[in-house]
DNA sequence: TGCAAAATAGCACGACCGTTCGTTTCATTC
DNA sequence: GAATGAAACGAACGGTCGTGCTATTTTGCA
C-alpha cells in the first residue's frame, strides 16, 4: 500500500517549505495540517511525533541538497573545477532560492543551544557536508590545483563564512551585491592559494 | 519614582540571558515572569507587549554590545590599531560568552522571513555596527594602513563571514580551534590589503 | 504620617500547541 | 460484494502562550 507513502511526501514538501520559512521551530502540525489540507490527526500519525517530523525535514532537506549541490558538482573534474561547482550551487541554493532558507544555517543557530536528537541530526547532516567539502578541497590540493602547504580546515572555515555572510546580507539586511561579494570571496580564498592554471591538466607545480 | 526602573532592568536583564539561550522568537513572559519571580502580568506591565518587550532586548543588547565592543576599541588609534581591536574583541563576544549567543546573528536568522517592527529594530542596529566597521576601515585606508584599492564593502563582507563561521563551529559544531581560524582568517585578510607597518604612524606609502 | 500614584498580583479569556483515542472512510484482496 | 487493514478524521485533553481586566500592595513625596 503506498498511498501513505505519497501524502508522506506531500506532507513532507509542505513542512520543507514552512520550516524555511519559519525555521524548524516554527514549524507547526497545526500549519502544517492547514496547508496540505488535512486534520492535524492526520498529519501527526505520519511522524508519531514533532520531533521526528522535524528530523524527517531534516533528512529530507540533506537529500535535496544533495542532488541540487553535490552531486552535480561532482560530474565535474576533481580539483579546483570541482570545487568552483561546489560553492558555486552552494551560493545559489543560499541565495536566489525562491521559498529558501538554508536549513542547514537557520537550524545551526536555532539548535546551537537545544540538546537533543533534532540537534543530533542537523549536526551529523552538516558535517556530512563539512567533510564532503574538505574532502573536495584536499583532491585540489592533490591534484595540484592548490598549494600543498594549504590549510584545509582553514580554507573550510573562510569559505564557508562566506556562505553565511551571503546568507546573512541577501536574507536578512537585503542588501544587493551580497553574492557577487561571496564570489569574489572565494576567488580571493583560491587565488592565495593557487598553484598553476586549473584548466590544465595537473603539471609540476611552478612557484 | 525609580523603583520602576530599577525592576525593569532587572527584568531586562534575565530577558537577555533568556533571549541568548532561546532567541529572541523562544523569549516568553511566563518563563520571564518565572526566573524573575515575578507575576506574569507584573512583568507584562514593564512593555505593554511581547513585541516591545524583544524590541527593548534588542536595543539593550546594543547598548552592551556597544560598551563591550565598540567603546573600549575607539581609545585604539584610528586606523587598523582600531580596526583590529573592535574585531578581536567581536571575537570573544560571539565566541568565550559565557551564557551567550548573540542576538544579532540569531536574530537575524530568526526574523528573516518575518517582516515588522522587530525586524525593523534588529536590521537598524546590525545597521549600525556594520557601518561602524566600514568607518574604522576607511579609517585604516585614510591612515595609509591599507591600500587605497581596498574595496570596503568586500572586506567588510569577508570579516563578516569570520565572525558568522566562528559562531556557527564554535556554539552548533562545537569545534575546537574556531577562534583561532577567525583570527588567521583576518590577519590573511588584513595581509593582503596592507600598505606599511601599522605599529609605525601613517607614512608615505611603501609599495 | 497620610495620600496619590505607581507597581505588582491575581484571575480569566481565547487561541494555539502537541498528543491521544475512538471512529469513519477508503483501497485492496479474496 | 464482503472482509480486512491502512489512512484519515474529529473531538477532546492538558498545557502554554499573549493579553486584558480588577484588586491589592508598595513607593515616594507633601
Amino acid at each position: 500500500m503506498h498511498k501513505g507513502q505519497q501524502t508522506r511526501a506531500a506532507i513532507l514538501d509542505a513542512a520543507l517549505g514552512l520550516s524555511s520559512h519559519m525555521g524548524l521551530e516554527g514549524l507547526s502540525i497545526g500549519a502544517l495540517a492547514e496547508v496540505t489540507q488535512m486534520s492535524k490527526s492526520g498529519v501527526f500519525a505520519h511522524f508519531g511525533s514533532r520531533e521526528e517530523l522535524q528530523i524527517a525535514v531534516i533528512r529530507e532537506y540533506h537529500a535535496r541538497f544533495e542532488e541540487e549541490v553535490f552531486f552535480p558538482a561532482v560530474s565535474q573534474l576533481r580539483g579546483l573545477p570541482r570545487l568552483r561547482a561546489l560553492f558555486e550551487r552552494w551560493v545559489r541554493r543560499v541565495s536566489v532560492e525562491v521559498d529558501s532558507g538554508c536549513i542547514y544555517i537557520s537550524g545551526a543557530v536555532e539548535f546551537d543551544d537545544r540538546p537533543g536528537p533534532v540537534r543530533d541530526a542537523l549536526a551529523s547532516m552538516v558535517r556530512a557536508w563539512q567533510s564532503a567539502l574538505e574532502r573536495a578541497i584536499a583532491l585540489s590540493i592533490e591534484a595540484g590545483h592548490l598549494r600543498p602547504d594549504t590549510d584545509t580546515l582553514q580554507m573550510l572555515f573562510e569559505v564557508h563564512g562566506l556562505i553565511l555572510a551571503l546568507h546573512h546580507d541577501a536574507r536578512f539586511l537585503r542588501l544587493p551585491g551580497a553574492v557577487d561579494r561571496a564570489r569574489r570571496g572565494f576567488e580571493r580564498i583560491v587565488l592565495a592559494q593557487l598553484l598553476c592554471d586549473p584548466e590544465l591538466p595537473a603539471a609540476a607545480p611552478g612557484r
